[in-house]
DNA sequence: AAACCCACCAACCGCGCGGTC
DNA sequence: GGACCGCGCGGTTGGTGGGTT
């Protein structure tokens, strides 16, 4: 028997979204928080599938994320990451919290593959390095007749290659790699490339009306109480559970999950890289010490 | 100025996974 | 245990704008 289509064809628009469309959307996730995409065409009254709100709040109009003109260390980054882990676009872009999965894949599609392609017609071959371990396809997952022992050490590999291309990745930034206080991080903002059209720019002063609201409390009942004793826009204040969630907490998930609504960018490479030149001596010795730990959290979240 | 080509990217589509009943 | 449902992910497509002829 087939899947029925994700959402029924009749009454649902396709295509771009229109300005007014996207306002009606902000809004809704602004009063009632991201999640539950299923209720939001009917209770917004969007003629919109659920699938398609979501991909347009994910990809577009969530607040904190980067558009356009991917810096050298980013294309290094994600290089060397999908070299490591194939097209796993969105495991790729939580190490790059503030770009979507979207955009990576697309930058990957559009540029980098063409770029890799003429480097190796050249017998420029810099980063066969990294992807020769695992070559160009995805890596297979762990296989279900392994036993546990085995699969926690492939992961444990896995990771322990993560760290090195990581930090091949973040050599770009030079000698400073070995003092991560002193990495520089990324524009957050690039001027608007010459084909930015004058929507995107609405967007942007879409995302812009953004700034300023505080992530939507936990429950849509708590939001709806709160809603109904005032209708004024909550007061800005980025922190709640999101800030209090990325307070220094690296997180490895995708970026989306760990923290839907953050519109602050945070520093993703100096925690990356204060993991990375942990000695692995005291790495493991702090993965038993502290919950906080990054490895530990990734081999938490990888085999949870 | 018009036609054509190409690059870019927003959005769609289908599938897989996890949760719930 | 299995059916159903909702969400997330990756691959792909189609519209648009810029560049070239």
């Amino acid at each position: 028997m087939g899947r029925p289509p994700c959402c029924d064809k009749e009454g649902v628009n396709k295509g771009p979204w229109t300005p007014e469309e996207d306002v009606v959307l902000v809004s809704y996730v602004q009063e009632h928080g991201s999640g539950n995409w299923r209720a939001v065409p009917a209770r917004t009254g969007l003629l919109r599938c659920s699938k398609s709100c979501r991909l347009r709040w994910t990809n577009y109009l969530r607040p904190g994320i980067r558009r356009g003109n991917f810096s050298d260390s980013e294309e290094r980054l994600i290089v060397h990451l999908q070299a490591l882990l194939g097209n796993r676009w969105a495991a790729i872009a939580s190490y790059l919290p503030d770009r979507t999965d979207n955009d990576i894949k697309n930058f990957w599609n559009t540029h980098l593959k063409k770029k890799l392609l003429a480097d190796a017609q050249r017998g420029g071959n810099a980063l066969s390095s990294s992807s020769s371990s695992s070559s160009s396809s995805s890596p297979s997952p762990p296989a279900p007749a392994l036993i546990k022992g085995q699969w926690e050490r492939n992961l444990q590999t896995d990771i322990d290659l993560a760290r090195r291309a990581l930090r091949d990745a973040l050599s770009v930034y030079g000698a400073d790699a070995a003092a991560p206080a002193a990495v520089p991080l990324p524009p957050l903002w690039s001027p608007a490339s010459s084909a930015s059209a004058a929507y995107a720019l609405s967007a942007r002063n879409i995302s812009s009306m953004l700034d300023g609201w505080a992530p939507a409390p936990a429950t849509p009942i708590a939001a709806e109480s709160a809603s109904a004793t005032s209708s004024e826009p909550t007061e800005c204040s980025v922190s709640s559970a999101c800030a209090s969630n990325n307070n220094n907490k690296p997180v490895l998930g995708p970026s989306t999950s760990a923290c839907e609504n953050d519109a602050t960018p945070v520093p993703p490479l100096s925690q990356i890289e204060s993991w990375l030149l942990l000695d692995d001596s005291s790495e493991l010795q702090l993965a038993h010490e502290d919950d906080n730990n990054l490895l530990d959290v990734a081999l938490r979240d990888y085999a949870s």
